[in-house]
DNA sequence: ATGAAAGCGCTAACAT
DNA sequence: ATGTTAGCGCTTTCAT
C-alpha cells in the first residue's frame, strides 16, 4: 500500500500554483525549492515538499525550458550499429548523462554520413538540448550549421565548428599500438592490419597506432586490408590472407572481424595461433569463450563517456572557466589464446622441423 | 559553398515573429505552414518557407510543447546491457520512432528492477513525452504511478497500469518452440534448457515455448538451468552439464550463453554437435563464424519495434479509434553447425561403435 | 484564407 | 526570506 492520493483519471495535472496554494507560499518559493535555490526557510521547504508529494506534482519541463532558456537535456548523435562497441559507448553516455542530472535525447545515423549527421544535429538542436555529443563521426565532407551549444566529439577530432567544441579520445591510438607491440614482442617479424571501413575516424586512429609501433621497431609495413567491422568482412579478408604463407600475425580493428578472420584462416588449414596469431579490438567478453579465446585490447568505453560528459557539463554550466584536464584512460591488453610466437621458419637450412 | 546567411555568433536566434515579418504574414500563418495545416495559400506557404530558410529559423520545441500540450517525443525505458539483443531492439525503436516523426528520450535501468523502472518512468513523464515504451521489464513487484499517456510494453505483458496500455510480443514463445522442435526432429529424446535469469519475462516466455514443444511430443522435461545471459554463466552451466552423459541436446535462451556452454562442454571432452547439440537464441551473425557455427533462432527485433511504435503512435494520435491488429512476426530458425542427430547409444548390445 | 488576442506553466528580475 | 510582475515562443481560440 503506497500512501498518497488516488487521482481520478481525467483530473488535470497539478501545477506549481496548486502546490503553492496547498503549502501556503508563493509560486516563486515553490520554484526555489524545486531548483534547490537558497533563501528558503527549512519550514517552507518542508511544506512545499509535502504538498508536492501529496498532489503527485510533476514539474513541467517544457515550461521550465521556455522560461529559463535551458533544457537540462543533452543530445547524442550515435552511429547505427548494434555492435558491442557502439552499444557499450552509448550505455556509458546514457549513464554519465543521467548521473550529471541531464536527460538524454538520441538520434541514430544509420550510415554516419556527414549529411545524416548534419540532419541529426539540426533535429536535436530544434528539440532543444544544452549540449551535444557526436560519437565517432566519419571523416569525410563538411557540415555547415549554426550551433550555439557546446559539442563533445567522442573518439574523433572536431568534425565541424560550434560555439565551443571539446574532444575526448577513446585512446584508440595507444591501444592499437599496444596490440601491435604485443605481436612484435612475441617475435613476429611484422604485423598485418585488418582495418575498418575507410572514412571512419576510428579506422584511421587504429591504423596510425599500428603504423607507429611498426615504424618504431623498424618492421616492414604490409599493405592494409579493409573490412566493415562485420565478421563476414573479416572472413573475406581471411580468405585472401590465408594464401600468403608469409603472414604470421594480424591485428584486426574489431573483435568481430577478428573472429571472421580466424574462421577463414582455419578453414584454409592455417592454425591459430600456431601458424598465425590474431589480435582483436574492443574487448567483448564473449570472445573469451570461443576457440581459440581471442586476444584483444579493451576499449575503456565507460571511462571515455564519463570523462567526456564531465567536460561537456562543465562547458554548459561554467562556460567561462577553464576545463579540467582530461585524463588518459589506461591501456588494457587482454591476452588470451589467439596469439603465440611465430612458427619456426619453414623447413630449410637451419634445422629439421620439429614435430 | 552552401548559400545562406552567416550568423554572427551571439545574435539571438530568430523567432517565428521574425519569419512572419520577413514573409509579410502573421505569426499564425507561419505556424500553419510549419504544422502543415490547411487554409494557407500556396503563395504564402512559399514565402514563409523561404523566410524560414533565409533566417535559419529553428522552431522552439519547448514553446510548442507548452502551448500545445504535446511534446512529439516518445520515452523509452531500456534494459541496461550492451548485448546484441537489447542493443538491436533499441536501434529498432529509435528508427521506428524517428520515422514516425517523434523524438526519442531514453533512460536505461541498469538492473531492470521495479523500483528503477518506476523511477525511469517518472523521470520520462516529467521530461515530457506523449507515449512510453517499456522494453522487456522484469516480472516481480509492482509499480504504482499516475500515468496519463499510452504505454507500450515490448516483449512482455503490462507491468503496471496506465491510461492505455499496449503490448507487442517479440514472438519469443514460438521461437523457443521452434528451437526445441528442431532438436526433437533431429532425434533427440529430450532437450535441456539453459534459461535466463528468473524474474525476466523473456526468460519465462522462452521456458514456456520450450515446455510446450516438449509436452506436445511427450518428451521428458529435465530440470532447468539458469544463467544471466552472459557467456560466463553459460560456461558455468556447461561445466555442470558435461558430467551428465544423458544430455544430448540443449537449448540456450541466448547466443552468448550458448557460446559459453559449448566452450565448457568441449573442455570437458564432449564434442559439439557430435555428442551434444546446442541451439542459441537471438541470431547474432558473428556466431556463424565460430566453431562450430551456432545454430540459433533469429529474433525479429526490427519488426517488433516497428509494429509496436506503429501501435503506440496510433494510440497517441487517435485515442478513440480501434487499434489496427498486430501481425505476428515470422519464425526464423537459422540452422548452422552446432546441431546434429544424437550419438548412437553408448557401446553395448546394438552394434560396435563405428570409427 | 488570414489575423488578433489570450494563455500554456514556469523562471527572471525586481520588488519587499 | 519571500512575493509580484512580466515575459519565454509558440498554439489556441475566435474574429474577419
Amino acid at each position: 500500500m503506497t500512501p498518497g492520493v488516488e487521482h481520478v483519471a481525467g483530473s488535470p495535472a497539478p501545477r506549481s500554483a496548486d502546490v503553492a496554494k496547498l503549502a501556503g507560499v508563493s509560486r516563486k518559493t515553490v520554484s526555489r525549492v524545486l531548483n534547490n535555490e537558497p533563501y528558503v526557510s527549512d519550514e517552507a521547504r518542508e511544506r512545499v515538499l509535502a504538498a508536492t508529494e501529496e498532489l503527485g506534482y510533476r514539474l513541467n519541463h517544457a515550461a521550465r525550458a521556455l522560461a529559463s532558456g535551458r533544457t537540462r537535456s543533452i543530445g547524442v548523435v550515435a552511429l547505427g550499429t548494434a555492435g558491442y562497441g557502439t552499444a557499450s559507448l552509448l550505455m556509458g553516455i546514457e549513464q554519465a548523462v543521467r548521473n550529471a542530472g541531464y536527460a538524454l535525447r538520441v538520434i541514430n545515423t544509420p550510415d554516419g554520413a556527414p549529411k545524416s549527421i548534419a540532419g541529426a544535429v539540426e533535429s536535436l538542436l530544434e528539440q532543444g538540448v544544452d549540449g551535444l555529443v557526436v560519437s565517432e563521426p566519419i571523416v569525410e565532407g563538411d557540415v555547415a550549421l549554426r550551433i550555439d551549444v557546446p559539442v563533445l566529439f567522442l573518439g574523433a577530432p572536431p568534425a565541424f565548428t560550434a560555439t565551443r567544441t571539446l574532444t575526448v579520445g577513446v585512446g584508440a591510438h595507444p591501444l592499437a599500438r599496444a596490440a601491435t607491440e604485443h605481436l612484435l614482442d612475441l617475435g613476429h617479424t611484422t604485423v598485418h592490419h585488418l582495418a575498418g571501413p575507410r572514412h571512419w575516424y576510428a579506422t584511421k586512429d587504429r591504423i596510425e597506432g599500428w603504423r607507429a609501433a611498426l615504424t618504431e621497431r623498424g618492421a616492414y609495413e604490409p599493405p592494409l586490408l579493409n573490412g566493415d567491422w562485420s565478421a563476414a568482412s573479416g572472413y573475406a579478408a581471411g580468405r585472401a590472407l590465408a594464401a600468403d604463407r608469409s603472414v604470421t600475425a594480424v591485428f584486426a580493428a574489431g573483435d568481430e572481424m577478428a573472429i571472421g578472420l580466424i574462421h577463414a584462416l582455419r578453414e584454409a588449414g592455417r592454425r591459430v595461433p600456431d601458424d598465425i596469431s590474431v589480435v582483436g579490438f574492443d574487448g567483448n567478453p564473449v570472445f573469451a569463450y570461443v576457440s581459440p579465446p581471442l586476444t584483444t585490447v579493451r576499449q575503456p568505453f565507460d571511462a571515455a563517456a564519463e570523462e567526456g560528459i564531465r567536460l561537456l557539463v562543465h562547458a554548459i554550466e561554467e562556460p567561462d572557466t577553464a576545463l579540467p584536464p582530461a585524463s588518459d584512460p589506461p591501456v588494457e591488453l587482454v591476452v588470451r589464446g589467439s596469439t603465440a610466437p611465430p612458427p619456426p621458419p619453414p623447413s630449410g637450412l637451419a634445422r629439421p622441423a620439429a614435430t
